[in-house]
RNA sequence: GACCCCAUCGUCUAGUGGCCCAGGACGACGCCCUUUCACGGCGUAAACACGGGUUCGACUCCCGUUGGGGUCGCCA
């Protein structure tokens, strides 16, 4: 049932790169988004001057929009709302249901540090709850700075999850954290939920690693009297060691992925599947088909491991997906890039690209293969592959290549057929084996001792091509020979 | 350490009390195809963490144990 009330969002803190873990949330709520016919914002989570940092904003930005994420309305960010954070803290400090903490930061490093080695929680011990409207006052007087808590009451909170339903927390195991720093601004978790309140957030979808954070949201939210959004704490993405992802670890981001030529309908397809399932057996859908078949009820509570050769076979089948002329598209930057051609030079012989991609297809896991299994079809000064040059490349091995080059030449015609039947031709009559043809023909053509078979390149290549680049090896063999006998 | 969450093949997962001596996918291995490497086809190995219950019957429900993860900042 379409419900065009949903309001979700991503909130990405520009400290790093969008990892994969932010990506898979950031699709979680766009698929719940997309599929309701609800919104989905984006809000950037930068309170924190000393680690955010504005030029990460675009490159997250960028790998968002490369997922194909569109999202809505203006994108939100807490360093322009700060005075409203401060509106609050004080709404929450007047109503009593917070209060204000002389402790130095010094002083509770050190309090944390002697509840640690009596082997208590580090919480906070409310020395400042303690103290007296006069003490209070002559503390304020006396020009101390303070930060204010949120003083939680006895009792527990619960919460009915999306994802792990009945979750239940004592106060006892919640300290009055803080709200607000001793220069006022507002610490996280008031930013979030003034905000998600203020941009009518009806779902906060977000790793299980926030589910202690939640719980003191929700105080937030009772404190001030406002309604609580549902939540859904989704599984987290572990690296293959185990751990959390985190850019720190080393961790891959977006972009990278990107740049080694995944396709992004791959990872968005790979990442909705990690810790949520369709419940049938087909696994490569289409962003459109996800949004269409998600449903938040699919989702796993258990964290799930990123395997990035599954994430690369979901490539493979998505390159296969797509029409040659997208792949054209998609390619054609990456030869320019690698320096084998120009743009010009791709543009005007789009039909030849077109072929050379249809060949290449199927045995291609990454956009980028096309480039490293296929440049000698436009690049004229490959290098012969070493290992094969030596054993391909010997002196019997140039005269026959240079016999089969004539034979070539003559050919009226330069098709996959007739190229068959021409060398097959000249290895019944030489009494040779096809493979003694053909390995040194591939290598002389391609510098490669692998790649689609052997007639389809030579068709492809043209006639004139297949002549000179073999006149080229025959000739460089016998200057091997030669410098070899030197 | 405290608290919260989780627990099916190496990995992602299907399974909601009998359809399961547990299905699919990636990976691995083997065979076939083949000029090569891939692709494709076929096939093999590979899991219900453990112990108690509940039940005629548990992968499925309950409890415990063990294991794993997460969180414990005037970071987000």
């Amino acid at each position: 049932m379409p419900d065009s009330s949903v309001k979700v969002r991503i909130a990405p803190s520009p400290s790093g790169y969008l990892h994969v873990g932010t990506a898979r949330m950031a699709i979680s709520n766009y698929l719940f988004a997309r599929h309701y016919g609800g919104q989905f914002f984006i809000r950037i989570e930068d309170t924190d001057k000393e680690r955010s940092d504005k030029s990460l904003i675009d490159p997250i930005l960028d790998a968002l929009r490369w997922l194909q994420l569109d999202w809505d309305g203006e994108i939100v960010h807490q360093s322009q709302r700060l005075d409203i954070y401060k509106d609050y803290a004080k709404r929450i400090l007047e109503s009593s249901a917070g209060y204000r903490c002389f402790c130095s930061p010094q002083q509770l490093q050190k309090d944390r540090e002697e509840a640690s080695a009596k082997k208590l929680p580090p919480r906070y011990n409310r020395r400042c709850l303690k103290l007296t409207p006069q003490e209070i006052e002559a503390k304020l007087e006396a020009g101390e700075k303070f930060a204010i808590r949120l003083r939680i009451p006895e009792g527990v909170t619960s919460f009915e999850d999306m994802v792990l339903k009945q979750v239940s927390r004592s106060s006892d195991d919640i300290e009055d954290f803080i709200i607000a720093r001793s220069d006022g601004t507002a610490t996280y978790n008031l930013a979030v939920v003034v905000d998600d309140h203020d941009m009518g957030i009806t779902h906060v979808i977000r790793g299980n690693d926030h589910v202690t954070n939640t719980f003191k949201q929700i105080l937030i939210y009772r404190a001030l009297g406002l309604d609580i959004p549902k939540f859904g704490h989704l599984p987290l993405i572990l690296r293959p060691d185990k751990r959390k992802v985190s850019k720190r670890l080393g961790d891959k981001d977006v972009g990278e992925y990107r740049n080694e030529g995944l396709l992004p309908e791959a990872m968005f397809n790979y990442l909705c599947l990690l810790g949520w399932s369709p419940k049938t057996e087909r696994e490569i859908y289409t962003p459109k088909e996800l949004v269409e078949i998600f449903t938040e009820k699919h989702f796993n509570a258990s964290n799930a491991v990123f395997d990035e050769e599954k994430l690369i076979a979901f490539n493979k089948k998505h390159i296969g997906l797509k029409s040659g002329h997208d792949l054209a598209v998609l390619v054609a930057p990456l030869l320019v890039d690698a320096g084998v051609r120009t743009k010009y030079w791709l543009e005007t012989r789009w039909e030849y690209l077109r072929n050379v991609i249809d060949l290449l297809k199927e045995r291609v896991r990454r956009l980028t293969d096309f480039v490293s299994l296929g440049h000698y079809f436009f690049d004229f000064d490959y290098k012969y592959e070493s290992k094969a040059e030596a054993k391909q490349f010997t002196p019997e091995s140039a005269d026959l290549l240079e016999e089969l080059t004539g034979r070539f030449e003559k050919l009226p015609g330069f098709d996959h057929d007739a190229i068959e039947q021409c060398l097959s031709g000249m290895a019944n009559e030489k009494e040779v084996k096809k493979a003694r043809l053909i390995h040194p023909t591939r290598l002389a053509v391609s510098g490669m001792s692998v790649g689609p078979g052997l007639y389809d390149i030579l068709a492809l290549l043209t006639q004139p091509v297949v002549v000179e680049r073999m006149r080229k090896a025959v000739e460089h063999i016998r200057n091997m020979k030669q410098e070899s006998q030197e």
